[in-house]
DNA sequence: GTCTATAGGTTGATAGAC
DNA sequence: GTCTATCAACCTATAGAC
């Protein structure tokens, strides 16, 4: 394979590590994961990137699998901070819209650096599922707000694609020239579009 | 890890094997790449789901590289059926949707499963790009019939999500109980909310 | 904190008998 | 066609010096 030893930082092996270093690995780690993924990223790939020894990531990290989990913790954290604000929303009409692009509002640059991520690396998802950072089970709980049992199965999927656009938008976006802004955007036109069908009683008055 | 010997034929490690062993090495293979990830499963994997030997596969592929590669020529050629068929339509009012559609309307069990395979596998998508592989690249002559350099980046990119709403639609299915048919049902939901955002000028006339 | 050295375990692939 | 045997390569992780 052509390993063309992807340039992580910007700069060559970072020459001066600041007292962060935990943080310094954790960012390049996020970059390879999400270029090549878990399993093709090697800890030698990691520590090179940094200008380091592979054996020292463990004075950091006490093995591979904890450098991904420390990544995934954060995501899982904003997340549960969604679930909260949602759950103590009152359910009006229109709070599928409402939620959606809450939920796009507070869509930062590093979670859509984490959504890539996730992307990138289904396999990882997967390990975790049934744990704390099982990321999917947190949106189920926002989903089963707006979906009761008889709910027709299509219509709890569109419920579901809903939040995901973010993701559906970086899916199509891959390997195009498309801004984080311009990913935002279109996520925010396909939520509107789509709680338009699920949610179509509206254009009328907006709630304060 | 929890390696739980996932069953892949239905039946046991398949016994009698039929005359076309590499048929059936495809069929397992397709299992395990999308349940496990391309790296994370071994040739004994493969050969044990199989009841045969490790280095047997060997006798009908040159390479494990070569199973996947087999895997995705067939999705690619399906691909190029539909952009001949769509290069071969007058461009008018509403083809955007009307392409979308049939899209949608010609995918088969077998699509959805490749589809499953590619979401689980983005590195080597992502390996194959440049490659006559390539799938995205396929889509970009597609796109390209919709899209002028002046277009907005995000309508670009909405462009895109219109034909892949059925890879979002799997993608917010993961883990659920939805089935095919409700996730085809979804996504042409989404096609339809997608593209009614995006051709609003319709719901008069409809073009023979 | 970072290094050298190395253990211990898999993995993809080949050689050759049957 | 399938098997046994085997290998070289590579990877994660640990031990211990500095």
């Amino acid at each position: 394979m052509g390993d063309v030893e992807l340039e992580v930082a910007g700069a060559e092996p970072v020459r001066r590590r600041g007292p962060e270093t935990r943080a310094q690995i954790l960012r390049v780690a996020m970059q390879l994961f999400t270029d090549k993924g878990f399993e093709a990223t090697t800890t030698r790939d990691i520590a090179n990137a940094l200008g380091m020894n592979q054996s020292s990531l463990y004075y950091h990290f006490k093995s591979k699998d904890a450098i991904v989990t420390s990544l995934v913790e954060q995501r899982r954290h904003d997340l549960d901070e969604f679930v909260s604000w949602i759950r103590a929303q009152p359910r009006a009409p229109g709070l599928l819209r409402t939620a959606a692009l809450r939920w796009l509002d507070q869509t930062t640059p590093e979670h859509l650096h984490a959504m890539r991520l996730a992307l990138a690396n289904p396999t990882v998802q997967q390990r975790l599922v049934g744990s704390d950072l099982d990321v999917r089970s947190a949106f189920d709980t926002v989903v089963d707000l707006f979906v009761d049992p008889e709910t027709p199965d299509t219509e709890q999927l569109l419920v579901r694609m809903v939040f995901d656009t973010v993701s559906a938008a970086l899916l199509s976006a891959h390997g195009t020239a498309a801004s984080a802004d311009a990913v935002l955007a279109a996520a925010r036109e396909a939520s509107i579009a789509l709680t338009e069908r699920l949610e179509p009683h509206r254009a009328t008055h907006r709630q304060s």
